[in-house]
DNA sequence: CTCCATAGCTAATGGCATTAGTTTTTAAGA
DNA sequence: TCTTAAAAACTAATGCCATTAGCTATGGAG
C-alpha cells in the first residue's frame, strides 16, 4: 500500500479517536484505538510511541479543553474552587477516562501549568510556602477520589447478607451518582471553608 | 499428571500469592500469580473464576486484615478517624494494590461490613439518614484518592518547562510520599472537623 | 468396589502491544 | 530535473495474556 497521498493520522485526529473510544465505554486499547480510525494498529506508531503516549495525549487534549486558564484576578478561594470545578466537569463528562489516567504520571504541560497556577494562588493568598505544594495534592486527591467513584458502577456497594444501616440507607436514598454529586458538593464546601480558615490562623499566627 | 494427592492451591493460597506478587512491584496478572505458585494457569480456574475474582480475594483478604471491626463504643468521629487510618494504613502498606481495586465494584462482605459500621455510627451521632452515605462515600473517595496518588510514582508531577511557582516548591519540599502524608493528615483533619461542625448545625436546626 | 467430583495438567484460541521490514509517496537538495 | 531520504501506511511475526476444552489420576461417597 506505501504511503498515502495524504497523511491520514496526526496525534490529534489519535487523540479525538481514544477519548471517542473510552468515552463509548468500549475497552481502551491501541488496536481498539486503530479500528476506529479505519488503521492498522502499527500504522499508530508512526506518530506515538505507545499506548503509554495515547493516553497521555487524553490527558492532553481534555486539559486543553477544561483547565484552560481560568480567571486569575479573583479571590484566591473562588480560583482555586473554580478550577477544581473544571476538573470535576471533566470527569463527569468523561468518566471512563478516570481509571486510565489515575494511575500515570503526568507528563502533559496544560496540567502542569494548572497545579502551578493552583501553586501560585495559594502562595499569594498567603499560604506557608512548606504548605502550598500538600494542599495542591490534598485538593487534587479529593477531586480524583471523587471522580473515580463517579466512574465506579452505579452500584458500588452490594450487600449480600443483611446489614445493619446500610441496606436500608441505600434503598432509600437517590442513585449512586446523585449521591457521588451530593458527596463532591459536601466535600469541596468542607475543604474550601478548612482552608480558608487555616489561612486565618496562619496570618494570626504571623 | 492427574490429580495431586493434596490440594496445592486455595482461594486463600492464591490470596496470598496475589498480594506477594502486587507487593513486588511486578506486574499483576493470573499467569504470574501462578508462576508464584508453581503452578500452570488454568489451574487457578479450579479455585477462582478469572482475573477479576483474584482481585476480589486480593480486597477481601485486605480488608480482613485491615478492616475488621474497630471499637464500637467510642465518639462517633474517633471511631470512623481511626477507620479511615485503617483504611489509608491500608494502602500505604500495599500500595500497588490501589489502582487495581480502585475500579472494581465491591462484593466483598467485611468491607461492606465496615462501611455499614461507618453508616450505623453517623445515623447514631445524629446526622439526618439522606445525608449518611453521602458522607461515606465522601470519606471514602478522600481516602481512596490520597491513596492513589501514594502510589503513583514519587514525581507525580514533571515539569519540563519553566513554571511559576511549582517548580519551586517542588525543589524546595520534601519527596511526594512525605507530602501525600502531610495532606492526608490535613485533609483529613479538615474533613472531620468540618463533620463536626456540619452535625451541630444538624441539632441546633432541628 | 464402583463411580464421580476434584484438581492438577496439556493444548488450543483469540486478543493484545510491539517490532521488523516492505512499499509508496512526498519533499528537499544537488 | 534527478536523486535521495524521510514519512506513513502496510504485512508478517513475536511473545505476552486470559480463558476454554478436554485429559488423567486421585480420593471419598455410596
Amino acid at each position: 500500500m506505501g504511503r498515502p497521498v495524504r497523511a491520514r493520522l496526526s496525534t490529534a485526529a489519535i487523540a479525538d479517536a481514544a477519548v471517542e473510544l473510552i468515552d463509548s465505554g468500549q475497552p481502551f486499547g491501541l488496536n481498539a484505538v486503530a479500528r476506529r480510525l479505519g488503521v492498522k494498529p502499527p500504522s499508530l506508531y508512526n506518530h506515538v510511541d505507545g499506548v503509554d503516549e495515547i493516553i497521555e495525549l487524553v490527558r492532553g487534549r481534555l486539559a486543553a479543553q477544561y483547565l484552560a486558564e481560568a480567571g486569575t484576578d479573583a479571590e484566591w478561594g473562588e480560583v482555586l474552587e473554580s478550577m477544581i470545578r473544571a476538573e470535576r466537569r471533566m470527569y463527569t463528562e468523561h468518566p471512563h477516562v478516570v481509571p486510565l489516567i489515575a494511575t500515570s504520571t503526568v507528563r502533559d504541560e496544560g496540567v502542569i501549568r494548572s497545579y502551578d497556577l493552583k501553586a501560585t494562588h495559594l502562595v499569594r493568598a498567603g499560604f506557608p510556602e512548606s504548605e502550598v505544594l500538600v494542599l495542591v495534592q490534598l485538593l487534587d486527591a479529593f477531586a480524583l477520589g471523587s471522580g473515580l467513584d463517579y466512574a465506579a458502577p452505579d452500584a458500588v456497594w452490594e450487600p449480600s447478607g443483611p446489614t445493619k444501616t446500610l441496606g436500608r440507607l441505600l434503598g432509600a436514598g437517590p442513585p449512586g451518582r446523585v449521591r457521588n454529586e451530593q458527596a463532591f458538593e459536601v466535600g469541596l464546601g468542607i475543604l474550601m471553608d478548612g482552608l480558608r480558615e487555616r489561612l486565618a490562623r496562619h496570618v494570626a499566627d504571623a
